[in-house]
DNA sequence: CTAAACAGTACCAATTCAGTCCTATTTATA
DNA sequence: TATAAATAGGACTGAATTGGTACTGTTTAG
């Protein structure tokens, strides 16, 4: 179905909750009762946030996590990309792949274009953004030859 | 990593390769050994494609597969979601789910228009195009409030 | 010194996915 | 009319990924 992780979806929901208050801190604790999701799972998505370095840490009582950078300035494609890895439509497109087909691969190639614009999406969309009521709109244009 | 499935990218080249000769009419045998994927996994996917009407058939001696429409007419999405089911990011875009959150769901409503926006990067490239050398582009643009 | 809180790693269960196999049914042709 | 070439539609299996858990450290305020 072409969706994100379960996962990946929750680390939004963290980001998103750490951007409404980009100044606070919070614990693990505090952001699993919130938002629902159990407390082992927020724990290791922030620690996966934090190895990304879209995250900052203090360790001890009263520590906690906040934004390593301000809201608008992590995108969504940042945090899909912590957790899931580099988005990729294709395997092909970053492994060799024994492409042993005669067109075969310009779809492939043609797959890589798909997928960069499918980044290019979620790059354009920020913290700040998904913290707002609603996005204005996320408008996508696609431009290939046209018979005129 | 947000990839399609690898059975998705074979599907796309089997249709790009019935989207090369629309007129011809291929055996499921013909294509396995011409794209070099196993038999087996080419029967399964063209019945799938076949189901979600983007191919005709035609059975006994001499029978095989073709495009149900014309290749400009059909689009990478279709494609997808002929294998993948409906292209939806999150889980919740189509769901119920318990969202027992503040403000997650005004991100969750975020997550359905990147989701369109995506899909509609998918619509707007057909097989035509991806049977083309190269795509001009795939151009994506993200319109949001902007602080002039 | 103790409890709160992060850090890191290893592990398990369950779902999903890729791939195979088997048994019809249809149809051109020898 | 018998046969072989094809599609039609399943059920099934093995492997890989994913979601989730547990355990053992390390840091630090009070």
């Amino acid at each position: 179905m072409l969706r994100i992780a379960k996962l990946t979806d929750y680390a939004t929901l963290l980001m998103v909750r750490l951007a409404r208050d980009p100044a606070r801190s919070f614990s693990a604790a505090q952001l699993a009762d919130e938002l629902r999701i159990p407390l082992p799972t927020v724990a290791k998505l922030l620690k996966r946030l934090l190895q990304a370095h879209l995250l900052t840490s203090v360790r001890g009582v009263g520590g906690g996590y906040s934004l390593a950078h301000a809201p608008h300035a992590i995108s969504v494609a940042e945090v899909v990309s912590a957790i899931e890895g580099p988005v990729a439509l294709t395997e092909c497109a970053r492994g060799a792949g024994n492409c042993s087909l005669e067109g075969g691969c310009t779809t492939r190639a043609n797959w890589k274009l798909i997928s960069r614009a499918v980044r290019v999406a979620l790059e354009a969309v920020s913290l700040a953004d998904m913290a707002m009521p609603q996005l204005r709109s996320v408008h996508v244009q696609a431009l290939q030859e046209k018979k005129p």
